[in-house]
DNA sequence: CTGAAAGCGCTTACAG
DNA sequence: CTGAAAGCGCTTACAG
């Protein structure tokens, strides 16, 4: 068996058929027109060599990479929340003829820009035209890929520090909207309820956020909010099922009133649900809960969960859509955008007291 | 406010530092002795020109990409398990200096290998130097790949046809160890079962090789199999949650004893689970129960679910030497791999019969 | 419609 | 230790 070392290049399919290199390059790319027959006769030379064009070349001639980073910044994993994100952008990228490079990147907020460590698909040219970068975002990686002119967009509700987003971005980016989380306190109130508590870890500027607008939604009735948001420690870095079930043995263990608990996410929703169920109360009849992201909790709590769903994939199609029309627009600023939060009904909500009369009540395990 | 359109090239650098290209080249790649006073020079000319070498160039010459390609295949999403494949390659690779393109593919099993309508990414050579494959894995695609000599890494145990693992694999592969089914078998049948079920749609290979073991295990002891394994709907193509709800209905309805469930997913184990809470039969002291994969829901399950830990992470560590090893021996077969998944043990088993005396009764709802 | 040639930005023998 | 030059595999004006 003989080994084939080197590969087919052009320009043994050009002597094959009897032609120029150029006429090769014209057919592959059918960048102009081609007589019938000759087309004919390259075509088949290239089918029968197994011929593949090596992309070096032309990138090197288009100084285009025809390729783009997905970032993941500071995650322990591919979450399905962003997972979600990144399969929206492949799809879209793949769609529109690029690749998609898919690197993780921890890096410290405190770390200047210049000090970064950034893999080479970042600090060397050519890799990549442009980045998408998700996970939690801070100020010096920004900066950073600002002062390197690296067309890139940012998955824009995790971006830490820049004051909340009052500060301009450097980049153009994608956010869901969260306001949602108004309408999830709104629908607690309508239902009747008083005693609603938050659960969140505040020092995350998503949950800080639905934390805002919870109280704004609560104060606008006359009600006073209730919250449990506690950092949660740093190794574990439990944001949801572990935070939830802290979250609610709190509430229970306070002796303060409580009728329903929105939940910052779906995660901490089930750490609730688990403690609830434990204890033998249950949902919606003696507590109601709302939770967030629409993830796959949501489906597993008994009744389901009433949440916000937050388009994962919707923002990684717009977040590839907006690299797209940066790389075009040569780096001009791009609007941002905002992706619409459906609120999902679901069966873990009802008005309160139905069971215990207004304010529900310890009474031990069942 | 000046544009900066063109990059600075290593030209550049060099006629700044006066020294010629080659010696910026070696400066870069400390590839040769260089005078430690020219070192310097260049060293700071090129952090003042901030300037990035382009890959292109030197892929050009080195005839190699640097890159891998990850590819999922046939799968709607990014799940929690190939993510963790994916996690642990790109982890992998990029600390070997190799970058890693994240491609999702759609293709049908019947269509000829010619005629697979790949991505650019495959089809075009230079993007990337070797191929992790997951997802699920049919014949055509092998053989195309082999076709096109493609240097590739299979993850091993969704590979469709073939007939089981006995043919030779064209390429490399890694594995999980499914022998702790037989393992998980046997510790039901330790603690006392003799009713004990297997559910999990038997056309996928996954499922059918841990049905194979369950099998193996019980006849072993004298004892006859209880199967679940219709096929799921086509286009539901849910072989998790709603096939596990499914399951156990048919189960109870079925009248036959039952005592304890192996459940071919921890999915499919959730389903159940939550059939058994609506119906008011306990676990375990009802019912046994055990999954596979230990995903998440295996710990959201209440008491916490015995099932077998596929150490995906390693999975993607594993391709990812996988293919490092295979790309040094320039394509020669190198032994597939095999990693050890453990069984984990929680608090969803019990001995048979502690509550309702060995042969349990379907009594309605609580 | 088609071919010869220049050039994209690097690396690496080959001389010095 | 260092530079000039060839060459990696393409694309694209420029002539014909």
């Amino acid at each position: 068996m003989k080994r084939v070392e080197r590969h087919v290049t052009m320009k043994q399919v050009a002597r094959q058929a009897g032609v120029g290199i150029a006429t090769v390059s014209r057919v592959l790319n059918n960048s102009a027109r081609v007589e019938p027959a000759t087309l004919k006769r390259v075509q088949r030379v290239i089918r029968r060599l197994g011929y593949r064009p090596n992309v070096q070349g032309r990138r090197l001639v288009k100084q285009a990479a025809e390729m783009v980073c997905f970032v993941l910044s500071n995650r322990h994993f591919v979450n399905p929340f962003h997972g979600g994100i990144l399969w929206g952008a492949e799809r879209a990228l793949s769609n529109a003829g690029r690749d998609v490079v898919f690197t993780s990147l921890e890096y410290s907020p405190h770390t200047p820009p210049r000090q970064l460590a950034l893999p080479r698909i970042l600090s060397q040219r050519g890799i990549v035209d442009g980045v998408i970068l998700s996970g939690t975002l801070h100020q010096n990686l920004l900066r950073l890929m600002e002062e390197w002119r690296i067309p890139c967009v940012l998955f824009g509700n995790n971006i830490m520090g820049g004051s909340e987003r009052g500060r301009m971005r450097p980049c153009d980016a994608v956010y869901y909207d969260d306001s949602v989380a108004r309408q999830l306190t709104a629908l607690l109130i309508g239902l009747g309820h008083r005693a609603i508590w938050f659960a969140g870890d505040a020092r995350m500027p998503w949950f800080r956020r639905r934390l805002q607008l919870y109280r704004a939604a609560m104060r606008e009735r006359g009600l006073s909010p209730l919250e449990f948001t506690e950092p949660s420690g740093d190794q574990e870095r439990d944001y949801g099922l572990g935070y939830g079930e802290r979250a609610m043995e709190h509430v229970l263990a306070s002796g303060r009133p409580v009728t329903a608990v929105f939940a910052g996410n779906d995660g901490i929703a089930y750490g609730i649900w688990k403690v609830l169920q434990r204890r033998g109360i249950r949902v919606p009849d003696d507590i109601s809960l709302v939770g967030f992201d629409d993830v796959q909790e949501a489906r597993l709590i008994e009744p389901p969960l009433t949440t916000a769903r937050v388009p994962t994939e919707e923002i990684g199609r717009q977040c590839a859509g907006l690299l797209l029309s940066k790389l075009e627009a040569r780096g001009a600023p791009l609007p941002s955008r905002m992706v619409p939060t459906e609120l999902v009904q679901r069966a873990s909500c009802a008005p309160p007291g139905e069971v215990t009369g207004g304010r529900w009540q310890v009474t031990g395990r069942k």
